[in-house]
DNA sequence: GCTCCTTATGTAAGCGCTTACATTCTGGGC
DNA sequence: GCCCAGAATGTAAGCGCTTACATAAGGAGC
């Protein structure tokens, strides 16, 4: 029996005859043979890889991201690849290449960074393989990259919205220091701002040092509760994340206000922290399993080699509704001492 | 230039001379050449890659540990091939058999099944290359597979005496319906109870129908405030979950009991949600960190041929002692309606 | 029984590397 | 100038598969 055999019956079995192949699976399963990709894959020059990047991994928003992708990819028959970069822009091109090397089918870069785009590295990458980025970035959205573009201005714009409509005419805004995630959300909100010709007044804008740990909670509850005593908040407030829409409602409860009669919160992701509390909070939900289904069926698509369709998704953000937002009547008097 | 000279130069780069070296770098850096670790892996017999198996990937306990590996795995220049089980034990074979078949150097099994650890599949593939099982299971904790045993049951004696300590003699046990996790964790409270000669009164055990979902909260609200409008809370609860601990604050704070001068409230996982509300939550922390840095450094002393050292690890939950336990005097009269 | 076509199996090349072994350089000692 | 050890490089085999091509084995048709 040659070896040529048994690889048909592993691969083509119809190829075969009946009475070998059962022959050829006994032997197999007798011995526990257990194939090697490797070798495959080297004839083949195919791994049944995809790379997968994110950030972070104990991070919820990419986890709900991730989770999905890798269903999608057990189902069509690949395994994944997980690597976290730390928003570093060289670990990022660091482990893409690493996933080139391990002849990765396809990779899928979830929120990648500026630095590799700009210099035009993703594109060259984008030219040898399969490739989606995931991210919130308009310049990405321009290119011709395989990508998944989720729409953060337009989840403001519907937050802002939203609020306008509940009576609200001036909408503090929350945001950790640094992170290209809080930037594109507080343009978005000071563009709402200049649209309507109210000035961009940067007293409305609170920073907290480090928006993403587990820290924001309490930073963001320092910093809202001082804006309170300091009466220099308005009758509503928006927050980059759920992690310190918490910390907002927090502060807002131990001075005394209630939500969302005194103060009404909007908050971001929509994760588990938002339904965790007495107030659930009202909070843009960016639509992650979305993301995560789109990633994989563009990857999916390139890879089977079907050049129709599109080559890539656009996420619409959207608001959950929940009851940390109210109307804004009452709460300007309170907030302010009655000054209205 | 032989391709046996290249191949040097990337691997033995000491064993070519300098100049030669360069200029092969120098032609490797112009083609922007990538190594085949395909190729490489058939040769050397390793692929440099991992396999880490899990149970769920949207689940902060999963990830933590897995991000704590992955960057461990990342530092002695492995990758992570990272798949979810959904506890099923049969995809968890068939993983495997994948990682296996893809030929990872080594595999982590984070909350193995039962059924594949009784029928002796783990400790076949155990013996096949470096594996290591993380679980809470005595019965695998007594076998010879390398492993990180979490003691659970330590954990819930540490949460059980805390409480005694504080004068509580009864303490309500809120699990989820199905679950090793819950299981176990039920077994100690129980083993606490007879110990000191209380009857197991299965009155204190409430249910929910999911307990690990984001439906715990609500679920666990409705079962804890049903219980507290019966009368029949006892001063304290253990919530196996910080979900459901959670939603027993939220029932508590509804109906108007404070925490902890009138109910103490114990949770499990010390995840985010534990630090999130306005009262913090006292909750077991199983040492996610510990675990993932003691699998990965177990794995990795296997793999590096070291057969001195341990081939298991144990882990010991301790409680992070926050606000939402106090102490019983005052509670017991007032959740009970004064009957004491 | 012979040809011819179909179907089933075997043969061997080659995927891109690593590495044992063979060969060629190089230069120090005489 | 010659010898030889050691360093540098080349040669070629082989890792475990897949697959084009060659061969063998059945029938069907006459």
């Amino acid at each position: 029996m040659s070896t040529a055999t048994v690889s048909r019956v592993l691969n083509n079995p119809n190829l075969v005859k009946p009475e070998t192949r059962e022959r050829v699976l006994a032997v197999v399963g007798r011995h526990e043979y257990v194939p090697n990709s490797l070798a495959r894959g080297l004839m083949t020059k195919q791994s049944k890889t995809i790379g997968v990047l994110i950030i972070s991994i104990s991070n919820s928003y990419y986890m709900e991201i991730t989770e999905i992708i890798q269903r999608r990819l057990r189902e069509a028959g690949f395994m994944m690849l997980l690597a976290a970069t730390d928003d570093s822009a060289d670990l990022e091109r660091r482990y893409i290449r690493e996933f080139a090397s391990r002849r990765a089918d396809g990779i899928i870069v979830i929120d990648a960074s500026d630095e590799n785009f700009s210099d035009g590295f993703f594109a060259k990458e984008s030219a040898k393989r399969p490739f989606v980025l995931v991210h919130s970035n308009p310049a990405i959205s321009a290119s011709g990259i395989g990508q998944v573009f989720v729409d953060q201005r337009l989840g403001m714009r519907r937050v802002m919205e939203y609020l306008e409509g509940l009576g609200h005419r001036d909408v503090a805004f929350l945001r950790g220091e640094k992170g290209f995630s809080f930037d594109i959300k507080e343009a978005a909100w000071a563009e709402w701002r200049a649209e309507r010709s109210r000035e961009v007044r940067p007293d409305l804008v609170l920073r907290v040092a480090d928006g993403n740990s587990e820290d924001a909670i309490p930073l963001a509850d320092a910093a809202v509760g001082a804006a309170i005593r300091e009466g220099r908040l308005p009758s509503a407030i928006f927050a980059c994340n759920d992690l310190m829409a918490r910390g907002a409602v927090n502060a807002a409860t131990r001075a005394g206000l209630r939500i969302p009669e005194d103060l009404s919160v909007v908050g971001h992701d929509n994760t588990i922290l938002a339904v965790s509390g007495r107030v659930q909070l009202t909070s843009v939900d960016l639509k992650m399993r979305d993301i995560g289904a789109e990633s994989a069926r563009l990857l999916l698509a390139a890879l089977s080699g079907s050049s129709a369709g599109r080559r890539s998704a656009r996420i619409e953000p959207e608001l959950a509704v929940r009851d940390s937002a109210g109307p804004a009547a009452a709460a300007d008097s309170r907030v302010r001492g009655g000054s209205a």
